[in-house]
DNA sequence: ATTGAAAATTGGAGCGCTCCAAACTATATT
DNA sequence: AATATAGTTTGGAGCGCTCCAATTTTCAAT
């Protein structure tokens, strides 16, 4: 393979001059350009090595999003959520002539991504271990964290899930309601995972403030959002039962909201973190013959295209996902010190949820274990 | 920014046992090993800098895909095609752990991302110019190309077009219709496009091979297929009505289908090269109160969503995308030599398509102007 | 012709790393 | 104790390029 100093050589100039001709051709002799070129062309010489002109101190011009999981990078372009994201930053990458990587730690140490993408800055997925914060701040190149706020000095982009989860909350609040129950999910770090086992756990009512084993700064937010709107009618979030599911799939949600509605069935309103978990209890409902919004009323969380589809369609929580993209992906070409975005959410409201029946009356058959 | 040598300095080593230490750890006493790995840590040293690595010789860990045309990135996410496509790229790259870097030419010169895209390998979408090829090979990197074969020496995955061609037209002609037309698309060359303008072009009957302006390999074995299939009827292709368009987008689609029709009512049976063209000639003739299926047969190709959805839903052409890009991952990841793939196709029959009317009753008042 | 400034060209230094042949050390064998 | 063997560690070379201070060339003005 051919060298800038092959080309000077054969084109009797300097490398200074080839590379002139490649990155700065204003500066070089019409003349002496034209023998370059030639000699280049003659050569199959195609212009500098991006590697050795990367490593000289150049951009890769582009980002990089890094995920985590099995099978990640096939997800992104299959489930709605990812989908949406990229699209995104993507949209931002198309306005500044950007590339796009796509990178999953898959199969390798945790952080081997964060050490080894090729990228000119990054983006990282909800995190779960504060050793990639530090990875990631070691490995000297812009990073915007998504879903997260990990510190001061720390790009990130998040909604407002305070806000929304008190939208959420306020609205079967408004709608009547006074017996809630949430179902939330505990951070997905393997390790936990192992140590605790599969199966979701039931928190019933306490007085003080119950121990759920270990919670991320989203769920936390969306609890304190629910809190916040349960405070303003006297129901302490304490007071609530409460679900924590292991996993963010469906099946880990469907054992989870089935456990919910057997050890509170005196629930009207289920608060929940996902539409995934949302459309659990819904089908949980559906199999306990609970009629939805009827005798129970459900509000989702993201707005997945799934909720409006299902029957009766989910009143949830709509993020806007792909602003959400497009300012993570706009930090990293335009921010210079750390920024912090927090979007705004919006509550949309479909017929999952409705007034509690009259209270008192329990035709259907479910007990009342807490008052 | 900490270097493999200053961390050499600090355990009290040398540079080349550093580097064992991160790249074969195996063969450093453990002792040493927890000195260097107790210094990087002191310094914030992450590990071998990947840009030097990657100048040295390494592996970037990803391909890439090269695509063209504004707002590439964005696209890619939002159609159907695209998302397919660069899914079933992403499946391979998860199997095999790497990357994937997304990259459009966008705002540069044509063949800048070929030259500069870091990575270890590279799909070309359906390439325009033979340059490109040219300058792919310059680069020295694996790389495969999509529906097309630019050589004997270069990898490529195609459908194969000349057999689904055949497919549809041996479909229509079994329905018995005698009397088609065809659209067609010319090479999406911005040089050509400007000299020739934006407008369709009808091409009438002719007893000899008519010129087309300019075709590509895929639009010229489909129209193969179709000659294939109607000339076991004694139908040739140059006495079929054929309309060219412009350019693969909606809009030139439905000029075109408005022509085609227009110049040819006699038609009961329309040829297309994608389901844009037939979804165009579908709204075509419902402008023209032509009735779909009843007065007017129509072929799709490639079977996008968009085809099962339509009324009535099109008969078509469906081609598998998601293996076309698992194929050519698999041949960057794997390939040695260079391969050619060619992927079947299969009719997919829906309610566009139907039997002519009885030849001779022209109730709708369509005018007859070739026999 | 001579001068001086502007324009064009040169080539050494060095980016951070990995490779590898050579040197050294620890341990086993005679 | 001497030698062999395997196990570790070393440091020079060089990957291809860009930067930039120094040098050479060009050219307008005297």
């Amino acid at each position: 393979m051919a060298r800038l100093e092959d080309v000077a050589k054969a084109a009797g100039v300097s490398r200074g001059t080839v590379s002139n001709v490649f990155n700065r051709p204003e500066v070089v002799r019409p003349e002496v350009r034209k023998r370059v070129r030639r000699a280049a062309r003659a050569l199959g010489y195609n212009g500098p090595d991006p590697t050795a002109r990367l490593f000289r101190g150049g951009k890769v011009n582009a980002i990089a999003f890094i995920m985590g999981g099995d099978g990640a990078l096939f997800q992104v372009f299959t489930n709605p959520y990812g989908r949406d994201l990229l699209a995104g930053i993507a949209s931002v990458c198309d306005e500044h002539g950007a590339g796009l990587a796509l990178v999953s730690d898959l199969g390798r140490e945790k952080e081997w991504a964060i050490r080894n993408v090729i990228a000119d800055g990054f983006v990282l997925q909800r995190i779960e271990d504060l050793a990639h914060i530090e990875a990631a701040r070691n490995r000297g190149l812009p990073f915007v964290v998504l879903d997260d706020d990990p510190g001061p000095d720390i790009s990130s982009v998040q909604i407002d899930d305070r806000d929304g989860a008190r939208q959420a909350a306020e609205h079967l609040v408004r709608l009547g309601h006074r017996r809630f129950a949430i179902t939330t999910v505990l951070r997905a770090d393997p390790a936990v995972l192992r140590k605790r086992g599969g199966d979701p756990v039931f928190h019933a009512p306490a007085r003080a403030k119950r121990k759920l084993v270990e919670s991320s700064p989203v769920e936390d937010l969306r609890l304190a959002g629910y809190a916040d709107a349960l405070k303003t009618v006297g129901v302490s979030i304490n007071s609530v039962p409460l679900v924590e599911i292991v996993s963010f799939n469906t099946p880990a949600a469907l054992s989870g909201a089935a456990l919910l509605l057997d050890q509170a069935p005196e629930t009207t309103g289920v608060l929940t973190m996902s539409d995934v978990q949302g459309l659990a209890v819904l089908e949980a409902a559906r199999q306990r013959k609970i009629r939805v919004p009827h005798d129970l009323s459900i509000v989702g969380f993201d707005d997945n295209p799934e909720a409006a589809l299902c029957d009766p369609p989910l009143t949830t929580v709509a993020q806007p996902i792909i602003e959400k993209g497009r300012a993570a992906a706009r930090i990293l070409f335009e921010g210079v010190q750390p920024q912090k975005v927090v979007l705004p959410v919006k509550l949309v409201v479909r017929a999952s949820t409705a007034p509690p029946r009259r209270s008192g009356s329990t035709t259907s058959g479910r007990r009342t274990r807490f008052r």
